[in-house]
Order: C-alpha cells, then sequence, then structure tokens
DNA sequence: CTGTTAGCGCATTCAA
DNA sequence: TTGAATGCGCTAACAG
C-alpha cells in the first residue's frame, strides 16, 4: 500500500504529529533544521502524498473547485476549462469538469450534482439566471463559493460574484462596420441552448438595427442550436426562402453557428465575403483557417479565466467570510477582430 | 451542514448501521419493506448523500477513473472523453479528465499525478511506450487498472488492458484511392508531441509507397506540432522550397494538421481539390464545414469508448481480481471516409 | 519536540 | 433487527 504519514514519522524517526507540522504549515514548527531536513527526505523517499479522503474527512474540503461548462466540443469552453485550470492548478486546487452538453436541464442537474460533491467553488456559464437562483441560494447555504460567468452587471444583479463579459461595444462595432461597408439587410444567427428561448434578442437586436437607421423588414432573425450541423441546416433553410432577398451580411452568435452558415452559404454557391459578409463570436482558433478567415467578435479568454482565478482564490483564502457581505466582480470587453469574412455587398442585381 | 447517514437513521428511527445496510446492499437487509421504506424517505427528505471522503477513506477508493488525454482542444479526444463520461457516470464512476497538452514530459507528470489519487482506474492514449513503460510497473503495483488506447497489437505486446484502433486499413484504401486518382507525388505531414520523435513514421510511409511503385523521391515526410498554425506553418514553408515539384498529394495524421496545410495552401493559391488532394485523420465534424469538406480516415469514437467502459468495468467490478493474468483488448479499425478534399491531379504542366 | 487523545462520516463486525 | 465498537489517514489540541 502506499505510504502514510506515519510511515514517514516513522522512517524519519519523530512523531507523526511531528511529521505533519512539518509537512504542512511550517510558519509554527519549532523543529530543528535538521529534523525537517529528515522528515522532507522520508517522505520524499516514500514518495509520500497524503491521503485526499482522509484530508478531505478531516478538513471537509477536497481542495477542488468544479466548472460547469455549457458545451467540451466549442473550443471557447475547452479553452476557458484549460486556463482555470493550469491557475487552479498553480494555487493547489483540482479542477472538476462538467459538460452540460447545451441542455439547460441537464445543466441543473449538474449543478444540483456538483454541489453534492465536497467541492469548494463552482464555477458556471450563466445561462438563464431564473433557473439559477435557486441554485445559487442553495450553493450559498452550503458554503460553496459561486463565480459566475455572465454578461454584464448580471453579477451586481443577483449578488454574487461574477466575471462578466460585455459584447456590446463588440457587437456594435460590427454592426457600425457592416453598415459602413454599405450592407443593408441583416441576418442575426443565434443558437440556443435546449429548453432555451430566445428571449428578448430578437428586440435587442432590431432596436440597435434600427437607431442606425435600417428597417425591421431588412432584418432577419434565425435561431439554431449549438453544434455545426443545425446552424448550416438553420441557416440554409433561411436561405432558401429568403431568395434574393436574402441579406447581405451575417452576425452569429458564436463561431460554431458561423461555420455552420458560411458552409450553407458555399452549398447554394453564395460566396463569403463577395455575396455574404459574416461576423462570429468567439474569435476561435479554426476560424482563421477556414478558406476566408472569419471575423470575429473576440472573448478575452485568458483574462476571463485569469479573473475567474483571482476572485476565486480571494473567497477560498479569505476563511473568516470577513468580506461575506461584498460581492466581488470583474468586468471585460469583448472586441471586433476584422479577417476575411467581410466585404462590400454585391452590387443589386435590378429586378427582372 | 449536510444530512449524514445518522441524521437519516435518526429522522426514520433506525440504527445508523440499520441505515448503512438498507441504503447499500438490499440483498443481505434483513428489515421489513415498512422500515425500508422510511429509511429511503429519510434519505430523501433530508437529501442524503453519502460523503464521498468518507467513503473514500473507508473504502479505499473514490469510484472515480482518470482519463489523460494528449489535447483538449482537438475534438477527438474532447468527444472520446464525452462518450467515456457517459459510460462511465451511467456505471456511476467519475471521470477526471487531465489534459496534457500534447507534451510528453507533461503527459509524465499526468501519470504520476493520477496514480497519487485515490482513483480505481486510469485510461490513457499510449503516445510513446518506452516512456509509459514504468508507469504501467508503477501502476499495477497500486493496484490500479490501466486501459491504453493504442495502435494494433501493443497491448499484446506489453499485456496491458487496450483498446487497439488499427489504421493501417484507412491508410492502404487512402492510399490506393489517390493512386486510382492518378496521383504521383505524394507528401505526409505528421503532429508530433513535445519532446516526441518521427520514430519510424517515416519509414513506414516510404515504404507504403514503395510497394505500390512511388519512388522515393516522390514521397515527402513533414513534421509539426498538434496545433493549426503550427501544421500551416511547416506545410507552408514545405510548399515555397517545393516549388513546382510539389506534390499532389497529402495524407495529414490528424485533420487539425490538414485543416492547417489546406489554409496553407489557400494562402499561395493552391486549390484544394484541383491542385491538391488531401487526406485527414480523425473525421472531425469541422471537417465537414469547410470550404471543401475534409476527406478522412475516420475513428470509431463511440466504439472506442464503448470497449474503453466495458473493460474498465469487467475490471472495477472483479474484485477477486480472478482474471488478474488476462490481458483484456479489444480492436478496431479506422475506416476512410471519402469526401470533397480529393480529386484527379492536375495536368502536368510543361516544363518551361 | 513527543505521545496521547479525539473526531471527521462511513461500513462492518459482533454480541445482544 | 440493534447498539456498541473499530478503523480508514489525517489534523489539532493538550499536557508533558
Amino acid at each position: 500500500m502506499r505510504a502514510r504519514l506515519k510511515d514517514v514519522a516513522e522512517k524519519a524517526g519523530v512523531a507523526t504529529n511531528t511529521a505533519s507540522t512539518i509537512l504542512n504549515r511550517r510558519p509554527n514548527s519549532w523543529a530543528s533544521k535538521e529534523t525537517e531536513a529528515r522528515v522532507f527526505k522520508a517522505a520524499e523517499d516514500l514518495g509520500y502524498r497524503p491521503s485526499r479522503a482522509a484530508l478531505g474527512l478531516r478538513l471537509g474540503s477536497f481542495h477542488t473547485i468544479g466548472l460547469i461548462i455549457p458545451d467540451i466540443h466549442n473550443p471557447v469552453y475547452a479553452t476557458f476549462a484549460d486556463f482555470l485550470e493550469i491557475r487552479m492548478r498553480d494555487a493547489n486546487y483540482d479542477l472538476i469538469l462538467e459538460n452540460s452538453r447545451n441542455d439547460l436541464e441537464y445543466e441543473q442537474h449538474c449543478l444540483e450534482s456538483i454541489l453534492e460533491r465536497q467541492i469548494d467553488a463552482v464555477v458556471y456559464f450563466v445561462s438563464d439566471h431564473d433557473r439559477h437562483l435557486e441554485f445559487l441560494k442553495k450553493a450559498k447555504k452550503a458554503g460553496k463559493r459561486v463565480v459566475g460567468l455572465t454578461g454584464p452587471s448580471d453579477g451586481k444583479k443577483f449578488a454574487f460574484d461574477a466575471v462578466e463579459l460585455d459584447f456590446s461595444k463588440g457587437v456594435t462595432d460590427a454592426v457600425s462596420h457592416l453598415l459602413e461597408l454599405g450592407h443593408k439587410r441583416f441576418a442575426f444567427l443565434c443558437a440556443l441552448a435546449k429548453g432555451q428561448s430566445a428571449g428578448d434578442r430578437p428586440e435587442l437586436y432590431n432596436k440597435l438595427l434600427k437607431k442606425r437607421g435600417v428597417p425591421e423588414k431588412n432584418n432577419s432573425f434565425i435561431s439554431c442550436s449549438h453544434d455545426l450541423q443545425s446552424a448550416k441546416e438553420s441557416f440554409g433553410d433561411f436561405l432558401d426562402k429568403a431568395g434574393d432577398a436574402r441579406p447581405t451580411a451575417l452576425i452569429a452568435m458564436n463561431d460554431i453557428s458561423a461555420i455552420g452558415a458560411i458552409r450553407a452559404a458555399r452549398e447554394r454557391n453564395i460566396r463569403v465575403p463577395e455575396d455574404l459578409s459574416v461576423i462570429g463570436v468567439d474569435n476561435i482558433p479554426v476560424g482563421n483557417f477556414l478558406h476566408s478567415s472569419l471575423s470575429s467578435i473576440a472573448q478575452p479568454l485568458q483574462e476571463l479565466a485569469d479573473a475567474t482565478a483571482d476572485i476565486l482564490l480571494t473567497r477560498l483564502n479569505d476563511k473568516d467570510k470577513a468580506s461575506k457581505a461584498k460581492t466581488l466582480s470583474r468586468k471585460f470587453h469583448a472586441k471586433l477582430v476584422l479577417k476575411e469574412t467581410t466585404a462590400k455587398p454585391p452590387p443589386r442585381k435590378k429586378k427582372a
């Protein structure tokens, strides 16, 4: 079996608790340098690793945080998870990853199940606030820290720690850019999780364009699921129905949808960007390797992960919960990155 | 605090151990139906979940398996992890995911660190056998089950449980197809992990083509890292050097490399498939959404994950280690899937 | 520095 | 069925 603390102590010729003291919190240790060295060497030799089970039982914590992502197949979340994992690992925390598979119901299940574990904190992407309120209450009651990744100001509104990402500047810039290029007809492709409704997104989108003088009839709102195939099909159907009245510019709510949509266009001999300009969201790496590299609204993933880790560690280190009342939050902005999928709209064909 | 077993027992008006007996192994329980019902209800009402820490300590196992993948950004591994997680979760096992980031050294670290946990089994993708031999020994000594995902016959050779995937038929078919189309000059793009050498891959590749009458001078072997950018750069450099003598057909060791290479071609006005045929490996979804959908050699991911889960559960349920000596393995074959990136080679230009 | 004691939550054994 | 007792590996408090 594995070496236990007791074995280390014996080998070093000290008492078990002395070994424990030395191996953990040096400050209060009265041991001589020599003894310390002996203990460390014994631990090293035996390949001693504290039992996480015993530690968890004794300390009531596993030094573990849970991360729930909506979709492991979306590079954005995979990358975020990767970044966060590195940061937390540096702080000696483990990361448990749950994939809710873009299913709001299953997401609930993940939230509940992760709460049932000996976990110190939960990080999750806020998809639908109302659905999460009860979870937040439970989590707080259970003494778990929670950090939500969310849109702007939701954190403040609901009083939980949050890393906020504001897309508005990015989206506004995207629209401005398309308008400047001369586009008149727009489409918005929105990927929805299973069980999620479009909410007020269509209105927001219409309002945004109306403010710039684009009449509502020139705007289309299309929804799809979170996979490539669904985006292709939804946008393809839309193109087929729209015929010649089709938009010349598309903003997709994420790059995955954008890629699906571009393929739908391609299969209909609609060229990107000559016939159709496309802007995605997320700026995932593969977007740079398409036939035309994908213009996109980029999330500052590294910063988001760092901010999340910072908040997490602040909370985790604050054992007294002194700052219990305060809500921690950091805010970031998404940024438009122009590449090759945006161009002037094609010259209008004369009506036959 | 959370409800403990003791609380459940109290609420149900039974002894703690009675509650334990009822909640766990029904067969040996002598309790009346009524008592049982009361216990279950109490557990339900209190939202009782056994403490994993206590369970881990008592039982010496966390009902958890570890999966080490080379790259969370490669959809193939993400998908495999997802499939395996579902299967293991059904069997009430948790899955811990480690990402070795295509770094052989870090992979070692992952293997070691995962062994140090209270984990029942480890699943990993075999990249380099020699490096893993010591790990395998240690794992066996520690009583961990190990399942390796590997090439053909490696499992038998090294006597550990394995799910084997044989690419040879797929690769042979790919070469045959390209030869039939009339291709004469080939390139092989091989993504290598950090710290990994090409090994005997170039020879195998040359041999394969030589057998079909392709002289060695018409074959190029190019290596790159596991990311899109590296593939693009490596293949781009190669194209620049090759000039007009460039190959008309490319087999990339994975789709990520293929996508990078295609973009490199695109940036040099080399059309795919008109000027260059490309076949990848993995058949990842995004390949279907490129400008020309990517022909590829597909891994049967669902089957691989299922087989892995089957072996895992067989071992895990075999507490007596009766079949200790036997090596379990399952073998699968990769399959060529033709799409749009393969075509006849361009007509040869007359030399100036 | 040491040795002892106690307890985290649970399964298990044994005597009632 | 029950109640009591034991121990998994570890930390922490205490008197020496």
